[in-house]
DNA sequence: GAATTTATTTGATATATATCAATGCACAAA
DNA sequence: TTTGTGCATTGATATATATCAAATAAATTC
């Protein structure tokens, strides 16, 4: 279950550095005291709000990893967004709307709740963080179009092959955590399980990717960008 | 070919009660007379702005019809967004990015060209237009979701009911105006010209929808809110 | 108005991906 | 170790949509 670990202390945030508030001079922060969001802590497959909800915060991912979900009610989803740490999300409030869209913890989290009120009140006192909170919808908005691309105009294969390439940040050894089951692979890049499932293990059998327990690895890239883009160039 | 009409001034404008400087005091309005955007017309199919271009303004849509589109390198194209009057648009540059899309006119145009720095310069001086525009900003990510959901988890005629019914609106007899072709209703919803035309032809046979020249009319919206939505309920 | 060009429709066929069903594997519980 | 439960794999088949090709229809140009 979710609970609250305390109140968090932008000035001394392990994360500060990836969230809308890295830029701020320390002397500002410092004098940032009455603004202490709660932070709590979330389990995986935890929801954080649900679409439609009215939004009271907007939120700092911390720690962890959440899916942005849309749901038919069929129950057929598309995940729109994938959030990793420093990430600002659930800021739809902003624009005096409900929540688009449900918020779902990947793995288990810890997530700082910003007051809209306060949040918007620091927007206004420092451009830095006005500027911040900009250029993060705008990139959200540029990841949204890429994504309509991928879904509207791309192949199964291209989609999959460009999701690995671009996912997460290899260690020094290559391997990449993937805590996506093949089923979130799916709803992300519009597919179904076992048409992500059939690429996998068909790029295992010819080397192309290696597996292993939540982690990942790209042995041949130079053949992934050329299933993403087949006479281009690819770094 | 584009070419200049003039100065705009937002004081007298006949669409400014639809872009982001809606809520201006009219006491506001006049001073504002050092921001004078150039306004431009451009004719069917130009283009405003390129992909990989970069910034030196935003736009608002006085008249017409534009579409955003995002293209492959082997010609794929994904319509990202279709703008109305009164639309926002190319404001990458706000998050010192190139643009992410190209801009092409549906139809003729009348195009303001809001310089970005003495746009920001307003915004950060009058809350309306700051507020104004994220809203735009936050809306524009919602439709992006909502169509991610249409793309990554629906069916051709669902895209396609679900096109129908929301777009542009009505004249008292029912007609609306629909200036995009087949191809471009394709290159919107992720399908081939062949599929649209053929689920169009369908629902023409049926007598679900009507057409003439350029405009269209859905005669049996129930129809159409089934195929969108076959068990739920639909104004 | 005739001649081109461009867009739309329709049909026949191919194919990518979904669906359905069964099996295998890994991890958790007992 | 066994027993379960969820996830992943694989195969067989179905189907939605794409592709290819041709015929109309509509819009432009001359």
């Amino acid at each position: 279950m979710s609970h609250i670990i305390g109140k968090g202390r932008c000035i001394s945030c392990q994360v500060r550095h990836l969230s809308i508030f890295a830029n701020l001079s320390t002397q500002y922060l410092g004098e940032l005291c009455d603004f202490q969001p709660t932070v709590m802590t979330y389990t995986a497959k935890e929801f954080i709000y649900c679409q439609g909800d009215s939004p009271n915060n907007a939120f700092t991912l911390r720690k962890g990893l959440i899916k942005l979900i849309k749901s038919l009610p069929d129950g057929r989803i598309q995940i729109v967004r994938i959030l990793k740490s420093g990430d600002l999300f659930g800021f739809d409030g902003f624009a005096h709307q409900d929540y688009n869209q449900s918020a779902i913890a990947l793995s288990d989290c810890e997530i700082c709740h910003l007051p809209l009120a306060g949040l918007q009140k620091l927007r206004l006192q420092r451009p830095e963080i006005d500027q911040a909170m900009m250029q993060r919808w705008i990139q959200s908005l540029h990841d949204a179009e890429n994504m309509m691309l991928d879904l509207g105009a791309k192949k199964a294969s291209e989609r999959l092959a460009n999701f690995l390439v671009n996912w997460g940040e290899s260690e020094q050894d290559g391997w990449k955590k993937m805590p996506l089951s093949r089923q979130e692979v799916g709803n992300l890049l519009g597919l179904t399980v076992e048409t992500v499932s059939r690429f996998l293990s068909d790029w295992k059998r010819r080397g192309v990717i290696q597996e292993r327990k939540g982690c990942i690895r790209i042995k041949d890239k130079k053949h992934l960008c050329e299933v993403i883009n087949p006479k281009g160039t690819c770094g």
